[in-house]
DNA sequence: TGTAACTTTCACAATTATTTGAAAGTTCAA
DNA sequence: TTGAACTTTCAAATAATTGTGAAAGTTACA
């Protein structure tokens, strides 16, 4: 396998892992494409490698400075934006986690805060199975939200070094 | 909110979550429905509940049951078959991670064994950059992969419990 | 067996998500 | 200011996914 065959075969792939990660294709792959690329890039390079538009290119790049994957890259004297990602995979999980919670875990607590408060009344059999429900997922989540904070917040080697430890 | 409103809005939000975790929607719909129906459904039942057609409710419940979040329940003297969820999120949750790890984790890490194997010639300040990073993506995944295994196969209380002794 | 009750399949339809490309907007050096 | 270089927007086209429903398949029991 050459270089440039290797080069393809990863970008495919992540940009496949992408789309089951609630990031879609084109995104992945530029963010494939800008981490092993050493030097930063333009949009129309990018543009190029991964033969996308220049509308589609646009909004993917910002997507992914938005999800704090990639960075923008001022040259002095150019006038052009170069594009640089986030190389280190803690960091890069970390983000997605951060961004994803926020866009999807704390709507879904809102709106089962919204049913706990609004005092369904529990006069069924399945009135009370929905409060019980309702109640186990917002303890889970509680829970699963504190994990994550910590995770988020600590340092890669400290916490899986930490966490190896505990279960031996 | 009466309950059948708070039921209809439960389930119509579990199953927005569900399109963004890589299920789609039907399914994450027959999941919300049956953890919160204190009784097995039949596929009638689910069909008429979610003016679902039948085809698609028998596609999305056999992949509940795929992913070992739907049992099927037989009633004696009863031809029909009926459905009955698990109600732990713990186990839901795991469950899920299983199912998606074998299915979107291993895959993405074969390949990147296959371009490791395959001795791309490290001629290029590119190729070096491309090594780099895929030796990065399977030391973070193989860690990643520790960390699973041992939530997967422990308890919930022990596992969140010293957890969160762990940070304090 | 025959047949009624039930489940599965699959070609086509509907819906949803993504991409394109051209036009509008912005920025900056002269 | 102007206009060249660059970025952003958005309506329409395309692609991908999901859903439908009728027909075929299966099963159990008389």
């Amino acid at each position: 396998m050459d270089a440039q065959e290797a080069k393809d075969k990863f970008i495919q792939n992540w940009g496949a892992l992408g789309t089951v990660w609630g990031i879609n294709r084109t995104m992945a792959q530029i963010h494939a494409l800008l981490m092993i690329s050493p030097k930063s890039l333009s949009a129309d390079e990018i543009m190029e490698a991964l033969q996308i538009s220049r509308g589609n290119a646009n909004i993917n790049i910002r997507s992914l400075i938005d999800w704090g994957l990639v960075y923008k890259e001022l040259k002095p004297g150019d006038r052009k934006e170069y594009f640089i990602s986030e190389k280190d995979m803690w960091v890069v999980v970390r983000q997605i986690i951060v961004h994803r919670k926020k866009r999807e875990l704390d709507p879904m607590l809102r709106v089962l805060d919204e049913i706990t408060n609004s005092k369904v009344p529990e006069d069924s059999e399945e009135a009370i199975a929905l409060n019980k429900t309702i109640r186990d997922i917002k303890l889970f989540s509680s829970k699963a939200d504190s994990i994550l904070e910590v995770l988020v917040k600590s340092d890669s080697n400290w916490f899986v070094g930490t966490f190896l430890k505990m279960i031996k």
